[in-house]
DNA sequence: CGAGTGCCCTGACAGC
DNA sequence: TGCTGTCAGGGCACTC
């Protein structure tokens, strides 16, 4: 099961699907299992790696995930957090090179967990529990958009609050939590907003449009996810399903699927940005 | 304190 | 072929 699944390169940036997908198989290998050792490999401690010695003797109670944060809450009040960043793989292989944590977990099946995170985007760390001081958008985080806490009501009052670009406040997680770039410009496409439209100005009627695009893009690519991570364990590469379904992100000068327009890109809080100029007016142009 | 900018880090890739 | 430069981006420190 954990062969090189997750193992070789060019995997996908870890969005909420992956995360999730990596939670469901995280579960059933850690929970229960006691941490016996902590060490940092090619890291040095700070706020990216704190606290890992608290972890030794600590049982794992549960995995759980908030966003694209993974939660492990241990037994004597400590909970251990895991940001995959762009590059993090958690494996009970070792990888070869950029090895950052090593666990070594009561024996049994898989009794060595390793955290590699080639580009250091990644932490790895110890809280008390439910103490996020030290991951100010893991605090502020916004809810579950799988969830019935993210519902129209919410989300109008959370858009409310923000004068930023719409795609720069859904990447702040906080009108809702996992949104990552390139499922922002999809939903985004699909509900014909222009990622430059200040939140707080998105027309009424295009929240609900916008909320259901974003629980689409996310439960389409949760479907899809499975079937790249099979498709990626068999063949070379990554580029499954889920790949083939983005309609803007990366089709910078390609058609648009709706309208045949030429799809734009820009850039937007120091992230690529997709869209069609023609299907996803600029609010000012929409209300004119 | 909200909003905006730049940094971290490494590998893939383009261009010469 | 091999070197150099550019790009990618989640989260956060920093600035105003």
């Amino acid at each position: 099961m954990w062969g090189g699944r997750f193992t070789k390169g060019r995997s996908a940036i870890p969005e909420l699907p992956e995360v999730e997908t990596i939670r469901r198989e995280l579960s059933p290998w850690l929970t229960g299992r006691i941490i016996l050792s902590a060490n940092l490999v090619d890291a040095s401690p700070g706020p990216k790696y704190a606290n890992l010695e608290r972890a030794v003797s600590q049982r794992i109670m549960t995995v759980k995930r908030r966003g694209k944060f993974l939660l492990l809450p241990l037994d004597k009040g400590d909970e251990l957090i895991v940001h995959l960043g762009m590059t993090g793989i958690i494996s009970p292989t070792a990888p070869k090179k950029h090895l950052r944590v090593k666990l070594e977990l009561n024996p049994g099946e898989n009794s060595t967990l390793y955290f590699q995170d080639t580009r250091r985007f990644g932490r790895f760390l110890l809280v008390p529990a439910g103490q996020y001081q030290s991951l100010p958008t893991l605090a502020a985080m916004g809810p579950e958009p799988l969830s019935k806490d993210f519902n129209p009501g919410q989300f109008q009052k959370a858009l409310q609050a923000s004068a930023t670009a719409i795609k720069t406040y859904l990447l702040s997680q906080k009108p809702v939590a996992g949104v990552g770039n390139i499922y922002a410009d999809e939903a985004l496409w699909r509900s014909r907003i222009h990622p430059l439209s200040p939140a707080k100005q998105v027309a009424k009627r295009q929240i609900p449009l916008l909320l259901n695009a974003i629980k689409e893009v996310l439960t389409e690519s949760i479907a899809a996810q499975g079937t790249t991570l099979n498709d990626y364990r068999t063949v070379n590469g990554d580029l499954g399903s889920f790949r083939n379904r983005l309609k803007v992100y990366g089709h910078e000068n390609e058609p648009c699927p709706n309208c045949g327009d030429v799809i734009e890109r820009i850039v937007i809080a120091g992230r690529s940005t997709h869209y069609c100029p023609r299907c996803q007016k600029a609010h000012k142009e929409v209300k004119r």
